[in-house]
DNA sequence: TAGATTGTTAATCGATTAACAATC
DNA sequence: TAGATTGTTAATCGATTAACAATC
């Protein structure tokens, strides 16, 4: 940290990973009209323990009150904001094969203000075909949309042999962020963030758990 | 730990979710023909430390042999065990939607062992359907597949509102993991694994990151 | 043998949990 | 006011990193 700059405390990718499933059960909360909650009653419909549901919310600054607790509407819109759910972001996808095709047609994304606006493929038989209202595109035309349409997410639904490439593309086009769904690492520049989601890796844990299990209990 | 019980050290989770990708690498060096690798080149090429990498993989008993590192085919044979890729999986999907039906067509579990036997649906618009050679059989007749062909693993690509009733079914009729697409929070009965992707937390964990380096970057 | 590199112990770091004073 | 519950500090726990003796 240099001398002269104000400190801003990083907020551990631990705890970040842990709001999306706050926000969950506070909008579930809400639904069902309840006011309001405190940490041990939240505590107990998680399965977490009260202290580190405290210690998440007050790396943002007091959402509750003592004695009351925390107003349930409120703390759902101030997770959403932390989240950036209060913005929303232009995405492409790049891969109009199954899995492109499946995420290009799951409509919750919009409700969160991910909104669905182009998706390529450098195979002729699928380009023109129509997802969700939309016609894939050639991969000739990435470059030009990513910059003229404000994009600021790529989902790649690509295999993993051409990913590497497409993400530099993408990054020297302006993305700020990739949703990786191709089996490799991408090493983007600083300022574009990867998330990547590895099918293939969470079934294998999956199949650990399974044969822990059934060797432990001699099954 | 029980008196008189040899103990068995339990492997973190941490360590299991690593192992995938150590498992990635070492296949892509075995293709490329490397024989053998040390912790520190494998850390230089990972991007991790060298002491994990030993650490990690001790935890498994002793895989390496000093002045001259890791056997490459070795050590990516015996992390294929450990994950129980050395065994086969009979999964099935329940939800034959678009995410379902891509992830029957997603051929490269089988490489891995994760059998597809079969997929359902209550939408009688999608039973008899075609997801690769298999047709899409009714809710109906759940319990008596998973109880008849030795399902392993199902596969919930299904809203919320069904998932904890759907999965509860499964449990009765002795599935051993759910690997959990709907976004719920299953609580299974101990001894049935659960893996969620919550495709949603993902996408908006990266949200976060988007807007914390604009944030930070005053843009 | 000398050099390299593991396996393993010790030190550090960070995350979680516990405790309690502040305060609504 | 008394009771409840947060915000926050302190204690604990677990995971990561560093160091080095063992050994190939």
């Amino acid at each position: 940290m240099e001398v002269g700059t104000l400190e801003v405390k990083e907020i551990s990718q631990a705890v970040i990973g842990r709001l999306p499933r706050y926000l969950r059960y506070l909008g579930e909360l809400k639904d069902e009209g309840v006011e309001r909650i405190s940490s041990q009653e939240l505590s107990e419909l998680m399965q977490v323990t009260a202290s580190q549901i405290r210690q998440d919310f007050n790396n943002f600054g007091g959402f509750g009150q003592q004695g009351y607790g925390y107003n349930v509407e409120y703390l759902y819109q101030e997770i959403g904001k932390i989240l950036g759910l209060d913005r929303t972001h232009n995405f492409i996808i790049v891969g109009a094969g199954n899995l492109g095709r499946a995420l290009g047609n799951y409509m919750n994304f919009e409700r969160r203000g991910f909104l669905f606006r182009g998706i390529f493929d450098n195979n002729p038989q699928l380009v023109g075909q129509n997802v969700r209202g939309i016609q894939v595109m050639p991969m000739e035309q990435l470059e030009d949309f990513v910059r003229d349409n404000d994009i600021d997410i790529a989902v790649l639904a690509i295999p993993k042999s051409s990913a590497v490439e497409v993400a530099d593309r993408l990054a020297q086009n302006g993305i700020r962020a990739i949703w990786n769904f191709a089996h490799v690492d991408l090493h983007m520049p600083e300022g574009i963030q990867v998330e990547n989601v590895h099918l293939s890796d969470s079934l294998m844990k999956l199949s650990y758990n399974i044969n822990r299990y059934m060797t432990e209990n001699e099954m």
